[in-house]
DNA sequence: GTTCTAGAAC
DNA sequence: GTTCTAGAAC
């Protein structure tokens, strides 16, 4: 019946030949218990966004363009479909099950920061329906589970929600601690990606797709990510990055 | 999405 | 002079 349900991740095993997913999974099914499968390694990068520059620029040997190999890997290699690659990756997976997979964002920028993903195929909001109501549904419980399942979790706030213009390809929910304590927040888009209406909630998204049937995003969300630096916690607002930083360290739970 | 860096801002 | 931001990346 698996398959009836999901053919796609038949497909999707097929293609990209993913041995360890399929014991992985049958491990989870015949274990059926609530808990949050751990299967973390705590090595760093994964390796699956593809700077642009490095691969050629490393070689002093100006490498030919166009090659059957190159242009292929240009797809697949993206930057924008580093997900559909890293969500495939067991060493990347802190849970999974028949339809959700969940893995760490490889540049978090708070202390805590997943993603859920679900194994059909989605590219974005904009082709979600309400036959995926279900789906988002489960994404946000399991978003709710691994934060459950995080050591220190309850010290701190978590939001759980989708950026209204993903840069990533393969519809993701964030899951993300409030401290936004993280060397990988660097720049005002990261900031008010998360601490504007440019951050849609979960739980408006799943509202919309019952209510409506799909998702729309309103006007004007790019301009969003130029307003000024506010700090969520107490509205104050800060003339830089480093100074945002330096405040937010008011709020860190004690 | 990130890296890199020119030049604006301080 | 140094810090910081914002736009290009073929």
């Amino acid at each position: 019946m698996v398959n009836e349900l999901y053919p796609y991740i038949v497909e999707f095993e097929e293609e990209t030949e993913s041995p360890g997913l399929e014991t992985h999974r049958k491990r989870k099914r015949s274990g059926d218990s609530d808990s949050i499968e751990r299967d973390v390694a705590q090595e760093g990068e994964p390796g699956t966004g593809l700077d642009p520059r490095s691969s050629p620029t490393q070689c002093s040997v100006p490498a030919k363009k166009g090659e059957d190999a190159s242009t292929k890997k240009e797809s697949l290699g993206h930057w924008s479909q580093g997900l559909k690659i890293s969500m495939q990756d067991p060493k990347m997976q802190v849970y999974k099950d028949e339809q959700v997979v969940v893995i760490k964002d490889k540049y978090p920028k708070a202390r805590h920061h997943w993603l859920v993903l679900p194994w059909a195929p989605i590219s974005s909001l904009k082709a979600v329906t309400w036959e995926h109501l279900e789906l988002l549904k489960h994404m946000h419980t399991v978003g709710e589970e691994v934060i459950a399942d995080c050591a220190g979790s309850s010290k701190l706030r978590f939001r759980l929600g989708y950026h209204a213009i993903p840069s990533m390809s393969h519809v993701h929910l964030h899951v993300i601690s409030q401290d936004f304590d993280s060397p990988c927040l660097k720049n005002k888009k990261h900031w008010n990606s998360f601490n504007t209406e440019y951050f849609l909630e979960s739980q408006a998204v799943i509202q919309m797709v019952q209510e409506a049937g799909r998702v729309t995003v309103p006007d004007g969300m790019p301009e969003l990510l130029k307003l000024p630096l506010r700090c969520h916690e107490c509205q104050q607002l800060l003339p830089s990055i480093p100074q945002l930083k330096e405040h937010l360290r008011k709020h860190w739970p004690k």
